[in-house]
DNA sequence: GCCAACGTTGGC
DNA sequence: GCCAACGTTGGC
């Protein structure tokens, strides 16, 4: 299982939109970095869900239900979109400030790449953001 | 193929 | 609202 981290601004898609949703179609990814990021996703892996604009921060993880397909909002270009389950809401969100002062989270493209929608988190990262979120501040 | 100009994203 | 970072576009 590979590890993932997605964004979304909550004003547009939520992760309690997704919980309401079931499942969605992560459409709209119009770069290829993260497109190619996504076409990487396979189903079971599990992706960091981070609110940006108005919250920055992790507040949940969802799974990968269907691998990538062709992009149907798309227009021209050759896109790809894959289908997200909500696995479980974070006992607490993980704010940016907090990951930025982490010196174990220095390489999360999240700071790197601020502009980057879609990117791969290591497991190690993945477990510590897990594990710092299952404790209080 | 290079690079300047422009557009978009997202943090502050 | 501003600006930095990055990606894309288009002229040469």
């Amino acid at each position: 299982m590979n590890c993932w981290l997605i964004k979304s601004e909550p004003e547009t898609f939520s992760y309690e939109d997704l919980e309401r949703d079931g499942i969605t179609m992560w459409d709209g990814v119009r770069n290829y970095a993260a497109r190619n990021n996504l076409r990487a996703m396979q189903v079971g892996d599990q992706a960091l869900f981070y609110h940006s604009l108005s919250d920055k921060a992790i507040v949940g993880i969802c799974t990968v239900a269907k691998a990538f397909y062709p992009d149907p909002t798309a227009e021209k270009g050759d896109w790809s979109v894959v289908d997200m389950v909500p696995l479980k809401r974070l006992n607490r969100a993980l704010s940016l400030a907090e990951i930025k002062s982490d010196p174990k989270l220095q390489q999360l493209p999240l700071i790197r790449n601020s502009r980057l929608s879609v990117m791969p988190v290591s497991r190690e990262e993945f477990d510590y953001i897990l594990w710092l979120t299952e404790t209080s501040l």
